[in-house]
DNA sequence: CTCCAGGTTCTGC
DNA sequence: GCAGAACATGGA
């Protein structure tokens, strides 16, 4: 077993937070799906134990390398202050682009548990079983393995089972590569992703900090604090208040958004 | 049983 | 361009 210390971190909110499904808590350990690997992982205080993976990709896919500095410095007041001082220690996960804008396709009008319920049938049924951790698991499915509509509707997909078949041929490699404008763009070519599920997308599989993706608890939250605007001017708010923070602060907004609904 | 969920798309103004 | 409805399904 290796390990590794943290600062102002918390593995279980990070996990817990609805930007990522792919993982099962036994026995006081997190099996996380990344990839091929399974990494088990739990936390104590600022250690964080681990197996399956090098400290390095530990590192990355935590974002445990995050400078929070200006992040910190948008959030000194108001909402942004509270959700800061309660949610501050979760990070953005680096995930992988596919599995993340599979897992996205399937959020739409879902909540938590039914989508993590899609990402697991989705892996039974079409990924590779695997043992690690003396543990059997089912990979997420590679790029081109969800072509047969029927059988994922099977994985409780409904209406979005066309929108997956469809994104499973796409060609989206370049990306990266590209700004957030022009990636949104792209995305939202794809049926089954608008605006909302092209924002997760770039910003928990491609990093787009300036991603804000925008549902409803964040709807509700924003319009508390800005009264009762359109969701272009939102955007155009997190745009230039956040910027390249945007995505940190709403992941920050929306936990508290949906901690204090009534 | 009813209501709602990390929306998107189609339709009719 | 904008409001309203349809879309499948499971969880609370």
């Amino acid at each position: 077993m290796a390990s590794l210390q943290t600062e102002h971190f918390d593995l279980a909110l990070t996990l817990r937070s609805g930007q990522f499904f792919h993982f099962i808590e036994e026995d006081g350990w997190f099996y996380v799906h990344h990839k091929d690997r399974i990494i088990k992982i739990r936390q104590d205080r600022n250690k964080l134990m681990y197996h399956g993976a090098t400290n390095k990709t530990i590192t990355h896919f935590l974002s445990l390398d995050k400078d929070l500095t200006n992040i910190k410095r948008k959030c000194k007041t108001g909402i942004e202050k509270k959700a800061f001082e309660r949610f501050g220690k979760l990070r953005l996960l680096r995930q992988d682009p596919w599995h993340a804008s599979i897992t996205f396709i399937c959020s739409s009008c879902a909540n938590m548990a039914k989508i993590r319920k899609n990402i697991f049938l989705i892996s039974e049924k079409f990924g590779a079983q695997t043992k690690q951790h003396s543990k059997s698991f089912y990979l997420f499915p590679e790029k081109g393995d969800l072509t047969c509509e029927s059988t994922l509707r099977s994985c409780a997909t409904g209406y979005r089972a066309p929108f997956i078949a469809a994104f499973n041929t796409s060609s989206t490699t370049s990306l990266q590569n590209l700004d957030y404008s022009t990636a949104k763009e792209q995305l939202m070519q794809y049926p089954g992703i608008g605006s909302k599920v092209a924002d997760c997308i770039l910003l928990f599989g491609y990093g787009f900090g300036e991603s804000f993706p925008l549902d409803i608890w964040m709807r509700r939250i924003m319009q508390r604090k800005l009264g009762n605007i359109s969701d272009k001017e939102i955007l155009n708010y997190a745009a230039h208040t956040y910027r390249k923070d945007a995505g940190y602060i709403q992941q920050y907004l929306y936990m508290y958004a949906i901690e204090n609904h009534k």
